[in-house]
DNA sequence: ACCCCACTTGACATATGTGTCAAGTGAATC
DNA sequence: GATTCACTTGACACATATGTCAAGTGGGGT
């Protein structure tokens, strides 16, 4: 008997919502269709009209699902402490490796929902205007002007869009060693040994070869 | 009676074409339907049959299109004549700036459809090798390393997917004023006043205003 | 005036999607 | 054991899409 929260979605709503996370996330909006959903779940359709008014509904939770997830850890990672650029830039990139901080399929999936649908689009302008903001004031208190610092972030939200976009697949650890350098693009400066010693800890569990770590001055 | 190509499309096709273009580029491949198409056309939509054996050939048509346009172009810019790597980036930003070299909306739409469509994702990753490869090799040729230019050339590719993806939408002139901030953060390096020059007044029909054009040592 | 060819059209067959509704089911409560 | 509540179902009505076909139209060449 413990606490359920308030309208907590039944077991089957939940089912319709995560089947309907999956099509949107590799197929994309337009596929998220009741029927073909009914028939990845093997009941009838016609089920679904009971747990949301209509498939407008399933897509708006969809929404919420993102917005309560991807922009609020971001711009919580660009405020972690950090004695230096590299370091802080080590602290946002956690975002890019981990899937709990930052969902990045979804991202770009609501990207390209947004483009067909001005309210989205407005919600994800919102959104995009946050992370910017937060990434260039993380510049900003490392040193940098405000003027280079917005330019620097927009590099950094545009590259790793453009890694999305472009539906690149490397293994976690090839991804991880490439970092330092990225970092050393984005900032001009290039991470100490510790600053990569204590990234690479990090992530140690994804990268299980430590031999593979990148010394400094890589690039 | 001047010889026409053989094969050229009626001028109703090409009707068809460029609506179908029309709505690839701004509602997505799945907006392409030969009902809707004709209801814009306002014509009978079984006349489309007439012009092309299916839905799929008006969309490989609209591939080809693609393919014969964006990478060749932007492989060229590459190739072209630079001092330094400054004036190399200068010349390949050229195609972010002029449609004809490359078309932006068509990438981002090519590139979206992919996602469910493996025979097109195939196309377009040798696309995109191509395009990596001949940016990292002219990063090479400025004196970069090969492992520091590769990285740097997909923060390059990257960061304009990204720009596209996010569907930024800014004046030809805001964006003209901050490529030589790009043009450092890609490179380390600070174009020089007469790269800025150079570039400027190549774009400056974009730009009216000369006061606009940056000094260098901008970022 | 004729016909032919390029092209267009409306009717048909079929598939896939949305949403409503009254009836059905099965487990928990009275 | 009867009832009720939560949830599921199949039948229905309708919209939108694809693709085929035989018939129609209209301008150029003979």
């Amino acid at each position: 008997m413990t606490d359920a929260p308030l309208s907590r979605p039944t077991p089957s709503a939940e089912a319709w919502l995560d089947t309907a996370y999956d099509v949107l996330t590799d197929s994309g909006v337009d596929a998220v269709k009741v029927m073909p959903l009914a028939k990845r779940l093997g009941v009838a359709r016609t089920g679904f009209y009971w747990h949301f008014k209509d498939r407008d509904e399933l897509l708006e939770a969809m929404v919420r699902r993102w917005e309560e997830r991807n922009t609020g850890n971001l711009v919580t990672r660009t405020e972690a402490y950090a004695e230096g650029i590299a370091e802080a830039l080590f602290n946002l990139f956690d975002c890019w490796l981990d899937p709990e901080l930052f969902d990045g399929r979804l991202d770009l999936a609501i990207r390209n929902w947004a483009r067909t649908d001005a309210g989205l689009q407005d919600r994800l302008d919102l959104a995009d205007e946050r992370r910017e903001q937060a990434i260039a004031d993380m510049f900003v208190r490392h040193g940098f002007s405000p003027d280079d610092a917005r330019i620097r972030a927009r590099t950094v939200i545009y590259t790793q869009i453009g890694y999305l976009s472009m539906q690149v697949c490397e293994q976690d650890d090839r991804r991880i060693a490439q970092m330092p350098t990225y970092i050393h693009i984005f900032s001009g400066v290039h991470p100490t040994q510790r600053d990569i010693d204590r990234f690479m800890t990090r992530h140690a569990w994804r990268m299980p070869d430590p031999q593979q770590w990148p010394k400094a001055k890589v690039g």
